[in-house]
DNA sequence: ATAGGGTTAG
């Protein structure tokens, strides 16, 4: 529609006017102008050929008026071209025309041509160069028009140059033209005023901003608008409401800004409940209000919601944009329904890339790597928005190596990554633990000078804190210029993950002070600080403290960690009760969480119960079966131990067979698990039986806990890789020298077995150990663990 | 003056 090809109207087009007169032409062409009735305005241009009358230039300006509001630049050239004398108006209308289609080149050129320039000529060609963001071109002509004294500059022109200040958001620049608007007596004009409030909304200065719309007589609905996007902008959702409850004459735009702020901040059912009262007041809705309705219905889930929203779009609108259609591409995959998105998908005629990066994010999210690297590969264009959700993606997926691999190809194919990719890559070391190449892309960061980044600082924390080196996650905390809630949640994690509970509490009380509000990951993560420091009762106390005095409900996870925490302390009563009585189904981390309490105590009647649950709800799942058979063997029930071994291999579950290394100084010491290749096993038994004599003399293990002449049997028989490895590191350990800490990066999940000897380790080679367990980390010295557990 | 695709914290 944009692009219609070059055809000049032919006698077909004519319409049969009686006597047609310049009169009767001209007041019917700028009725097509308004109506944008192309086959008018052309029926019109060939009555003006055939009839042979001579129009004059008021006609003709008409007439390329008509074309440009059409957008038919080619038409109207012609027009022009033929014209006996081209006057202002001609020249500025074409000029306009294409200043407008962003050929601003061709538009400059026109203008250098003009005879004389108005200021209409003056303010569509900084208004164009305002638009095109070329603010400084736009100031630049804006200036040079003072300089001159001619054309005097009018509303319109201090509405133009004002929104070039406000594009540079230069606060010094834009208080010298109010001042020359001022002087002009100009400064009252609304257009001109409402991009001066604009200036101040985008630099933040909402009490400027405020200051000028009361004192503004003449308020129009950019103005409202203005405003209130303006509080949207700093995240004062109530200060935009109050804008615009205010407002008497509430008009589509303010509506869609409204529900387009509160959808943005997760606010997500006051968006929905503001779209109710907007439908029930039959105002016009329209593509805004359709992709803020879709994304408000995507961010929470509402899957329903979004498909009638979907279903009364393509019922009633004859055209859908692709804006509307992206937002129901990202409403499916959001829901994690990508069936249908891809569906959706390929049903649309016209793409781009925004529709493309929806397809790849909705994989990439769900963890689908394979399928979002199939698209991915076949995008002809991509942005730093594809490569980060392909990171990103892979990192949080088991897939740290994929994501490298993409950070490092997206540095060869596109110059610059951006601190979002960053973080994805980060968020690929800390998965992996390879700290070196985490602090490579450290040092990188500070190069391309993105550390300032709020993102890739989280990110940064995050990865120190995983790969063992909390200091320098504090390190990193510390000199973060603007730390958000999301920082200080990192922080409490770090601590509470390397079993510094109270540092972390402390903290999680700094972060109130300083003015935080703590959110549902907030306490997810103060509680399993708690829970990894052996911090029971405070746990507990915080427990009861978020809905009590934060207002925030306990969900499903919540009362998995309290079910934990009790089931440390032995309350296996108040465990179970919490479980029969909290608002939700039960679900499996809450079983898994009863079961481990079983364990730690040797319950087996409930820890039976449990794992029953359990079983119905991931029947292959490997924990369940080693937290089932650690229970046993905690009691000495050998048979049960092997029973539950049994069923594994019955079951076709087993654990993977990996590669341990140590990290000691400068020196990594690798140890491959494969048993077969493994040129130590031997030696690693052989050293285990003589460090199983040993522990058991100092006390550190009781005789029936001691499972250890298990391990080369069920090794054989049923593969299963996990002690090995772990006794592995134990060996190493052992031919160490003494010295300064010992951090092991790889992740070994560390059982009750593998805690007592490690405990042991610690004492014998005199020095902290440091072992990673999952997302969290042991710290073993003088035959001690942080985590205080009773194993 | 309003809209669609992303990141980090458990």
């Amino acid at each position: 529609m944009k692009h219609a090809p070059y055809h000049l109207p032919t006698k077909q087009d004519t319409i049969t006017s009686p006597h047609p007169n310049s009169w009767r032409l001209a007041s019917l062409l700028q009725a097509s102008t308004r109506t944008q009735s192309r086959p008018r305005g052309r029926a019109i241009h060939a009555v003006i050929i055939t009839s042979g009358l001579k129009p004059r230039a008021h006609l003709l300006n008409l007439l390329i008026a008509f074309y440009c509001s059409t957008e038919d630049l080619k038409c109207a050239h012609h027009v022009f071209d033929r014209m006996p004398q081209r006057d202002v108006v001609a020249r500025t209308t074409l000029l306009a025309a294409h200043a407008r289609s962003g050929a601003l080149a061709v538009a400059h050129q026109i203008f250098d041509e003009m005879p004389t320039r108005d200021a209409v000529a003056y303010n569509a060609m900084i208004s164009a160069y305002g638009h095109h963001g070329e603010f400084r071109e736009a100031l630049s002509l804006f200036r040079a028009m003072l300089e001159q004294g001619k054309p005097r500059p009018d509303g319109f022109t201090f509405t133009a140059a004002l929104s070039a200040c406000a594009g540079l958001e230069d606060q010094n620049l834009s208080s010298q033209v109010h001042c020359l608007a001022l002087k002009a007596g100009l400064a009252h004009v609304t257009s001109v005023s409402n991009a001066l409030i604009s200036v101040y909304v985008k630099s933040g200065e909402l009490g400027l901003a405020s200051k000028m719309f009361t004192e503004l007589l003449k308020r129009d609905e950019i103005t409202w608008t203005t405003m209130i996007t303006g509080f949207v902008r700093i995240g004062d959702l109530e200060g935009a409401r109050r804008v615009f409850e205010v407002m008497r004459d509430r008009f589509d735009v303010a509506w869609n800004a409204m529900i387009a702020g509160y959808a943005q901040h997760g606010l997500c059912m006051e968006a929905l409940d503001l779209f109710r009262d907007m439908f029930g007041k039959d105002i016009m809705l329209d593509e805004f209000t359709y992709t803020s309705l879709l994304s408000a219905c995507a961010n929470i889930g509402l899957v329903r919601t979004g498909m009638e929203a979907h279903a009364y779009i393509v019922h009633r609108e004859a055209e859908i944009s692709l804006p509307v259609w992206n937002a129901i591409i990202s409403l499916y995959a959001k829901c994690g329904r990508m069936e249908v998105a891809m569906r959706v998908f390929d049903a649309m005629r016209e793409k781009d890339l925004v529709s493309w990066n929806a397809v790849v994010s909705g994989y990439a999210t769900l963890g689908m790597i394979t399928e979002a690297r199939e698209i991915f590969e076949k995008m002809i264009e991509r942005n730093e928005l594809t490569w980060t959700v392909m990171i990103s993606g892979s990192a949080q997926h088991g897939q740290g190596e994929e994501g490298l691999r993409l950070f490092n190809r997206m540095r060869h194919e596109d110059s610059r990554p951006c601190d979002f990719a960053f973080a994805g890559a980060l968020t690929a070391c800390a998965s992996l633990g390879t700290l070196r190449h985490g602090a490579q892309l450290h040092a990188q960061l500070i190069q391309l000078g993105l550390d300032a980044s709020v993102s890739a600082g989280n990110a940064l924390m995050t990865m120190y804190a995983r790969c063992g080196a909390v200091e320098s996650a504090e390190r990193a905390f510390r000199v973060m210029p603007t730390p958000d809630a999301v920082s200080w949640n990192a922080m409490i994690a770090a601590l509470g993950q390397h079993g510094r509970g109270s540092e972390a509490i402390m903290l999680f009380e700094r972060m109130l002070v300083a003015g935080y509000k703590p959110d549902r990951v907030t306490f997810l993560t103060v509680l399993s600080s708690c829970s990894h420091s052996g911090l029971v009762n405070e746990g507990c106390k915080y427990f009861d403290l978020m809905d009590r005095a934060y207002g925030i409900k306990p969900g499903p996870d919540h009362y998995a960690r309290l079910v934990d925490l009790l089931g440390r302390a032995g309350r296996l009563q108040e465990a179970k009760q919490t479980v029969e009585t909290m608002p939700f189904y039960p679900d499996a981390c809450i079983w898994e969480a009863l079961l481990a309490g079983c364990r730690n105590h040797g319950d087996m009647e409930l820890g039976l119960m449990a794992a029953e649950r359990l079983f119905e709800l991931r029947p292959r799942h490997d924990g369940t079966y080693v937290l089932l058979s650690n229970m046993y063997a905690s009691i000495g029930k050998w048979e049960g131990v092997a029973k539950v071994r049994k069923t594994m291999k019955d079951m076709g579950v087993k654990k993977e067979p990996g590669c341990s290394w140590i990290e000691v100084d400068n020196q990594v010491h690798v140890f491959l698990v494969d048993d077969t290749v493994h040129p130590y096993v031997h030696e690693v038994y052989a050293l285990l039986e003589k460090l199983g004599v040993s522990m058991k003399k100092l006390g550190y293990i009781p005789d029936t806990r001691f499972v250890l002449h298990d391990v080369g049997l069920e090794q054989k028989e049923y593969g299963l890789s996990t002690h090995s490895e772990k006794l592995a590191v134990g060996f190493g350990l052992l031919k160490l020298p003494k010295g300064s800490e010992i951090r092991v990066l790889k992740n070994l999940r560390i059982c009750g077995d593998c805690h007592t000897a490690m405990k042991f380790m610690s004492k014998v080679v005199e020095r902290e150990i440091i072992v990673r367990d999952g997302k969290r980390f042991h710290h073993f010295k003088h035959g001690e663990c942080s985590c205080r557990d009773y194993w």
